[in-house]
DNA sequence: AGCACGCCGACT
DNA sequence: GTCGGCGTGCTC
């Protein structure tokens, strides 16, 4: 048992940043006054031969380490603690949940920069009032008095004016309602209260008219400002998602509290940022990878401080804690980047909702295609759906058409009939978008001679033949080597690339279209900073004819003068081991088709398929997504899968061979002497890339139906599997709610 | 995660 | 005889 130590004097939990699930104890720091240390502070201590940035989190008299071992903290970095409690309650919660170290999990909710314990100083805010001309910015120091009496003299010095009857109310103090009434009124029109950053609706540009949809899907969330509710906006592409979240947001502003916006890639989506800059003059502060880490910690700052209004940012930027929250959004939700794929492996969707409810703020997760999951929750009433069913404006739905291309005669992976179609397209003027989900330029290298293929030695996997680099390149572990020109066996057959890739692609239009701009668009094309965006521009710009590309088409840029889409090899994703592989080929489908036909002109979406009977493609053509995910949920709900069930992934990786196996032994017999609670557990396997990197690679699926049975196992299981040996011989992690089976 | 301690191969 | 390889274990 634990030898519980009692101590006279105060004993400081804290939490550091190293993958170890322990606390660790510390005496107050010797010379400050501690009595001002509380939870959440972050604090230098002495660890190991070093120094470290640690985060209190309980203050005790009790420990369980030697007293006398025990150190004093070295420095008191914030005078207050820059999480509030309930942002530590959910960052306990998550780690818990996810069953991750709690001092990583608290070091992932700050910028680098704060991790590292700098203290930063933001400049003072700026102060916006509503004139009746617009917005005014004062520099003035407001003076102290109360604050409705400040807020109605700056109302009267712009010259507006409440009527009689709602003056003599106010002035008179008079019934309660009527004067949080006033209040609101005047809070809308001026100034919200001094020292917070939010300063009423300050709309640079008036909203755009909603439609019955949009208006109904703003006031459900509206009407829940201020109390949890979770709400699923359902919009096509071009249905208006962006102007429903600007108007909320608008109300969130002149309750004078702050946003959240969360999107799955910042850079893909510059136009949304835009909007919000000629909507709103209140401060926009940004979080992506692609900031300094000082420009993130300065973000961060300002919405802790209450600075900033709106902070639009990735998976990242969840956890960034708000002085005065208001509402959640996260865009797209059904995208798979909300989910971190290693270390701490979070949903962003998921801990959202959970913060939404702890803040007693309302969350909005809106997508074209929404999740499984999402879809459910909407189902089970956890959710409530707001659906925008219609497109904005004069749009117009693409069609959408499959091409059977069996026994058709094929052009590097272009059919005769898509090739008329691109050409018709062209002659109107209009552009073409052709979606290829495999880059470089042929995925296999093969010896027509004796049958050698290229493979990486360090994976289970082909080198990928990269013309354009000369090279060849495993797509799994980055290990590149010359493109090689003989056959290493053989020394006399014929080297043959073998399947398509974007490069090929792009050859070949340039011999079939020698008249046309092409753009490339993928990683390898777009690598160098600000390639993209000249790219989009010259799309933009109608310099360009076809746009060939991956799924970085697929996510959120607006091509209005494209007609025709085509995705050239649809069947690729029709048959994968993983559950999730349909659900995912169905949004990718529809968010492709959504760059069609954006303006007045109606758009057409060409699946090349071999499968042309293939459900999955049937449903989603002749009866859209919704059918779609019904059918699907069904099929979960027959096989007993998520949603309908809960997961958890051990996957485990060695260089030696042996090692696994000889983990999963003692994995075995330490369950043995656990209450599984009707977990099932399915494995081990070797992963479906059974070497990755030189490691071997294998996984155990735990399932259980009921999620608090699956946790309460995994809360047993997860700190005795730390400890013993044989887990120390090889990395293991464990992913829960995995969306990536492999 | 770092960092040190600790036992086995090729070198001044 | 040493320098150094990275396996193992600890950090309050």
């Amino acid at each position: 048992m634990s030898n519980m130590q009692h101590c006279d004097k105060s004993i400081y939990k804290v939490a550091i940043s190293i993958p170890v699930y322990r606390l660790f104890d510390y005496l107050a720091p010797e010379d400050t006054a501690s009595d001002s240390i509380k939870p959440g502070v972050r604090v230098e201590v002495p660890f190991g031969k070093g120094k470290k940035v640690g985060y209190v989190l309980e203050i005790t008299t009790y420990s369980e380490f030697e007293l006398i071992k025990l150190k004093p903290i070295l420095r008191v970095i914030d005078p207050h603690p820059l999480l509030s409690k309930k942002d530590l309650r959910l960052l306990q919660w998550a780690a818990n949940y996810y069953h991750h170290p709690i001092g990583v999990v608290i070091g992932s909710a700050f910028p680098a920069a704060l991790r590292q314990g700098k203290v930063m100083l933001i400049k003072p805010q700026k102060r916006y009032a509503l004139t009746d001309m617009g917005v005014a910015t004062s520099s003035q120091q407001l003076q102290r008095m109360p604050k409705q009496q400040q807020a109605l003299e700056k109302f009267q010095s712009t010259g507006s004016s409440l009527t009689e009857a709602e003056l003599t109310l106010w002035e008179e103090g008079w019934r309660p309602a009527v004067k949080q009434l006033i209040t609101k009124k005047l809070i809308q029109l001026t100034l919200s209260e001094a020292g917070v950053a939010n300063v009423g609706a300050l709309m640079n540009k008036p909203a755009l008219p909603a439609n019955t949809q949009q208006q109904a899907a703003i006031d459900a969330v509206c009407t829940s400002l201020g109390q949890f509710g979770v709400f699923l906006l359902d919009g096509v592409t071009g249905s208006g998602k962006t102007e429903v979240y600007l108007q909320i947001i608008r109300s969130v502003l002149e309750r004078g509290q702050q946003v959240l916006v969360l999107v799955p890639e910042i850079t893909l989506t510059p136009q949304l940022e835009d909007r919000f800059r000629q909507r709103f003059a209140v401060d926009i502060a940004l979080s992506h990878s692609k900031l300094t880490d000082k420009q993130r910690a300065v973000a961060w700052l300002k919405m802790q401080q209450g600075q900033g209004s709106i902070l639009l940012g990735t998976r990242s930027a969840l956890f960034t804690p708000l002085k005065n929250p208001g509402l959640i959004i996260l865009d797209e939700e059904h995208d798979a980047s909300f989910k971190q794929q290693e270390g701490f492996r979070f949903s962003a969707r998921d801990i959202a909702v959970v913060r939404g409810q702890l803040l007693h703020i309302p969350v909005l997760l809106g997508s074209a295609t929404p999740s499984l999951e999402s879809l459910h929750n909407v189902n089970k009433q956890r959710y409530q759906l707001l659906a925008l069913p219609d497109r904005a404006g004069k749009a117009i739905e693409p069609t959408l058409h499959l091409l059977d291309i069996r026994n058709k005669r094929m052009q590097e992976g272009l059919s005769a009939a898509l090739l008329e179609e691109i050409h018709k397209t062209l002659a109107r003027q209009e552009q073409v978008l052709l979606f290829l989900n495999r880059r470089g330029f042929a995925p296999t290298l093969i010896c027509h001679g004796c049958g050698w293929v290229a493979r990486c030695h360090r994976c289970d996997a082909n080198l990928v033949i990269h013309v354009d680099e000369n090279c060849l390149r495993c797509h799994h572990c980055a290990k590149e080597q010359p493109l090689l020109r003989r056959c290493p066996e053989c020394k006399v057959g014929e080297l043959t690339p073998l399947g398509l890739g974007t490069e090929r692609v792009e050859k070949v239009l340039a011999e079939l279209f020698p008249n046309k701009v092409t753009v490339r668009l993928d990683r390898d094309s777009t690598q160098r900073k600000g390639v993209l965006e000249d790219y989009l521009q010259q799309i933009n710009n109608g310099e360009v004819d076809i746009i060939l590309g991956t799924q970085m088409l697929a996510k959120g840029h607006h091509f209005p003068n494209v007609t025709l889409v085509a995705i050239l090899d649809v069947d690729s994703g029709l048959f994968s081991i993983d559950f999730h592989a349909a659900e995912k080929l169905a949004q990718m489908i529809v968010q492709v088709s959504g760059r069609a036909g954006r303006a007045e002109k109606r758009g057409k979406v060409i699946m090349q398929t071999r499968q042309p009977d293939h459900p999955l493609l049937t449903t989603l053509i002749q009866q859209g997504y919704q059918s779609f995910a019904i059918s699907a949920l069904a099929e979960r709900k027959q096989a007993a899968l998520p949603p309908f069930s809960y997961q958890a992934l051990l996957r485990v990786q060695a260089a030696e061979e042996a090692l696994p196996s000889i983990f999963f032994q003692a994995l075995a017999d330490l369950i043995k002497t656990l209450n599984v609670r009707h977990t099932q557990i399915l494995g081990p396997v070797s992963a479906p890339m059974a070497r990755r990197a030189g490691l071997y690679r294998y996984q155990l699926l735990f399932q259980n139906n009921r999620r608090n049975e699956l946790q309460h196992f995994l809360d047993e299981l997860v700190p005795k599997l730390a400890a013993i040996k044989q887990a120390k011989k090889v990395h293991w992690t464990l992913d829960i709610d995995p969306v990536d089976l492999y």
